[in-house]
DNA sequence: TGTATCGTACGAAAAACATCGTACCTTTAG
DNA sequence: CTAAAGGTACGATGTTTTTCGTACGATACA
């Protein structure tokens, strides 16, 4: 089966793009200044690395900014379901020829995956219909 | 700097060497050429570059090969399942905090996923317990 | 036996990603 | 007014990943 990519059609963020879309998405638009300071909480950065990586994103469209204000604000140009949907997709794809019940066994059959979150996902299913 | 991985974790395989485990997966052990013409069907590369990536994956020690011909076979390490549940991991972890019943979610939410996978999935945990 | 074919080895170029230093502009406090 | 603090822009550099050219050994066979 061909996989036709659609119309909107982002390039796939790196290691580091996904990280700061992570702070947008968790803390909404914010300054560098913001997201370098959470990046940092886990790691070091330099600001300007941050900066560089805010400006990058930018010009490829995955975010956009408000520059009326000196400090510019960003903020994810798709939200944050329609990403983490298309980059699903795409492992699904890759990694299981698109066969969510695959992946699905997968999920179940390793033990990180507690019986409680087992349970969430059953009463999910029942409630769906 | 060096990247000492634990003596259990494999370094995550990139892009181009996912490509060529999923040969291997498929097809089981096989030389570079057999690999080299798949990947050929899909897009064009030299013979050379699969060769040099295999030889990559090799010092990796993702694959191992049998050198006992000329034409060496190469085979993977680590089982299929094994390394895609690995992928699947850091996967979840990434993306949905390790909250595998948030990934069911989104998988259940996308058009993409058939009533059919649905259905199947459905059974699939019918039938655990 | 020589030459075309098919294999491996490997360095190095190319491309993609990530990080940082420096220049320079604005704002703010004294 | 001026210096310090804090902002953006952006080229340069470092690193990792990917691709490929070239060298050279083994094999097949006319």
């Amino acid at each position: 089966m061909k996989n036709t990519q659609s119309e909107n059609n982002l390039p796939e963020p790196t290691k580091a793009e996904l990280e700061i879309l992570q702070v947008l998405w968790e803390f909404g638009p914010s300054t560098v200044r913001f997201v370098n300071d959470k990046l940092n909480e886990q790691r070091e950065v330099n600001y300007t690395s941050t900066l560089k990586q805010m400006q990058i994103l930018t010009e490829k469209g995955i975010l956009k900014r408000d520059e009326s204000q000196m400090k510019h604000i960003y903020i994810p140009v798709e939200a944050e379901e329609k990403t983490k949907v298309q980059l699903l997709d795409r492992f699904v794809n890759t990694l299981y020829k698109g066969s969510a019940s695959q992946l699905m066994m997968q999920l179940l059959g390793n033990e990180k995956t507690s019986k409680k979150e087992i349970e969430e996902i059953k009463r999910l299913l029942d409630s769906m219909d």
